[in-house]
Order: C-alpha cells, then sequence, then structure tokens
DNA sequence: CGCGCTATTTATAAAAA
DNA sequence: TTTTTTATAAATAGCGC
C-alpha cells in the first residue's frame, strides 16, 4: 500500500512475503491493541505463521479465548453464517444495561464467575448449592455447553471402563 | 486517526466509542485478511464486544485455532504473567474513579484467578508451575474447596463402579 | 538480515447529509 | 440514527544501507 498498490494475493516472493509479514502482523496487533483501549473490548489475535515460533495471541485469556473458539466450533456449520450466538446475544443484553465503567467490569467478573460454576457442576457440585439468583445467569452457560458436557460424559465413561482409579488420581 | 488525532485511551462517550469500534473492528478484520491471503500464514481474530452480538472468529479453521491456544496454555509463567499486566494495568484505567470498588475488584479478580488455578491444579497441572506468591491466596481457596473436591471424587469413582451414564445425566 | 526512509495507499475522526 | 464525505493520521511497499 505504499510506493505500489499491491494485489491482494499471495506474494510468491519468498523475501518480499516475509518482510509483509512481518510488518503487517505487527501492524494488526497495533490495531488490536487500539481496539481493546479505545472501545474496552476484548480482542485476540493469534497469528500463527511459519516465521515466528510462536502464535501471537493478545489479550484476553487463553481459557476465555478457548471456551469461545469451542463453542464455535461446536455450531453447525449454518449458524456460523447465520452467526446466532446466545451467549453473546445474552452479553449484549448485559453489557447493554451497564451504565459505567465498574459497572462492566462486574459483568465480566460475573461471566467468569458463571464459568466457575458451570465447572464446579461439571465436577459435582450439587445443583442444590447453586444460589437461585445465579440459576438465572447460569441458564446460557448451561444450554451453550452441553455438547462439551457431553463430551466430558464420554471421557468419564472411558475412565470408568478402564482404569478409573489412576485416572482419577490426576484430580486429587 | 483523521481529522484529528485522538489519544489511546478509552473513549468516554458512549456514541463515539461505538462508531470507533464498528470501524475499527472491520478494519482489523481487513488487515487480518489480508494478511491471510498476502502471506498464506493463518490469523484468527476475535472481537468479543458488548456492541456485536456475535465474537468475530476469523478466518483459519477453529481445530486449529484450539491447538495453538491449548499451546499457549501450556507456556512458562513468566509470558502469562506479562499478559496479566497489561490486563491490570487496563483494568486499573477503567476504574480510576471508583477506587474503592476498584478494589474489592482486585480481590474478587485475584480470587476468581485463584479458581482457576485451582481448577488447573484439579486438572493436573503441576505444581511446580504455581508462581510462589500465589501459594498463600491459592491455600485458603484449596482449603475452602476440599469439601467438593472430595465429592468431586465421590462421584467419579460411584460413576466409575455403577451406572455413570444415568448419574452424570443428572447434570445436563 | 534488519533498519530507515519516503511516496503512496489505507484507515479513519469528524463533519455533513 | 446511519450513511457519506472529506481531511488528516497511519500503515506500508519498495529501496538503499
Amino acid at each position: 500500500m505504499a510506493r505500489q498498490k499491491v494485489k491482494l494475493q499471495y506474494i510468491e516472493n519468498n523475501t518480499n512475503r516475509k518482510v509483509t509479514y512481518k510488518k503487517r502482523s505487527k501492524g494488526l496487533q497495533k490495531k488490536a491493541e487500539e481496539l481493546h483501549i479505545l472501545c474496552g473490548v476484548d480482542v485476540c489475535v493469534i497469528v500463527y505463521g511459519p516465521y515466528d515460533k510462536d502464535p501471537v495471541v493478545w489479550p484476553i485469556s487463553q481459557a476465555e479465548a478457548v471456551r469461545i473458539l469451542l463453542e464455535y466450533r461446536s455450531r453447525p456449520e449454518m449458524e456460523h453464517t447465520q452467526r446466532k450466538f446466545s451467549q453473546e446475544a445474552y452479553l449484549k443484553q448485559s453489557v447493554a444495561k451497564s451504565k459505567d465503567k465498574y459497572e462492566r467490569l462486574l459483568m465480566r467478573n460475573r461471566e467468569v464467575e458463571m464459568e466457575n460454576l458451570m465447572v464446579d457442576l461439571l465436577c459435582g457440585k450439587p445443583m442444590q448449592q447453586v444460589p437461585y439468583n445465579d440459576i438465572g445467569d447460569l441458564t446460557w452457560v448451561i444450554e451453550d455447553k452441553k455438547r462439551s458436557v457431553r463430551h466430558h460424559i464420554e471421557m468419564l465413561e472411558i475412565a470408568a471402563g478402564n482404569a478409573p482409579a489412576a485416572n482419577l488420581a490426576a484430580y486429587q
């Protein structure tokens, strides 16, 4: 985009491609950081190139990113196109209620808390111990996690059929 | 970056922030796509904001992204610390006006962090990877969780010995 | 290879419609 | 409000060291 306009196609020349990669991936990171700071949104950029040995992962927590991606992957292809994510709809609704930054932070914490609560439930916490006020917020997490829960169950069944004691010891 | 240079800080005005968000997230997508095409590298951008109901997940395969992120998760603690730093800096900036609430939030965040760490340990993360400074704060969380962990183990043993599917189905 | 250096192209903040 | 239009800030392709 400078001395000469470049066609939007794979750069065949190895040297030029690497140079462009370095410049542009740096630029992409900067843009992501600016968006993060200016608008207070979580942004995660992963550049998985053959040049840098490490993929760049920035700046939201990797756990959160994994959660998003696992969920996204578990959706039928049709929904990918339509971009219907009940979870995100919930987030939008929730965040819309926030009038200031403090509340936005609360929302973020709430989100993490619901994740943890769900993990507790997956690990066997009795549903009766869940505070009533949490049920509503928890619902969307659970709904979106059903598929992964089934996966958990499969894993546990495998453990049960093979070497349960050894497998379970790892959890202590 | 136009009629006037904009300071790199959270945009307080709701309208401006939303407008900027829309423009810049679109721009970020474009940049990511260009990098992907020009250099033949996998790029994944996730924008997890309160405006669009959907997180933008683009364009590499989700399986690949998950693999990358899981890899990242297993990396040395030092790099995580750096990330936490920028996150904390961001949080600090965001709630500068309500210091008391901020302090409490930090504690809450710390608590949540410890819970996450504990989950990692339960899942087999080596204790040697836990930063020394975290041990103290972690202790009370673990003490608090021992009972549920035991319950967890009981559940798993029951599942292993009896009818796992039936027991676990209740948690869906 | 990596760092500067422009000439240009892009991105975009603010204004106008 | 959203869209379109500028004017200006940023990003960057090609080159030279």
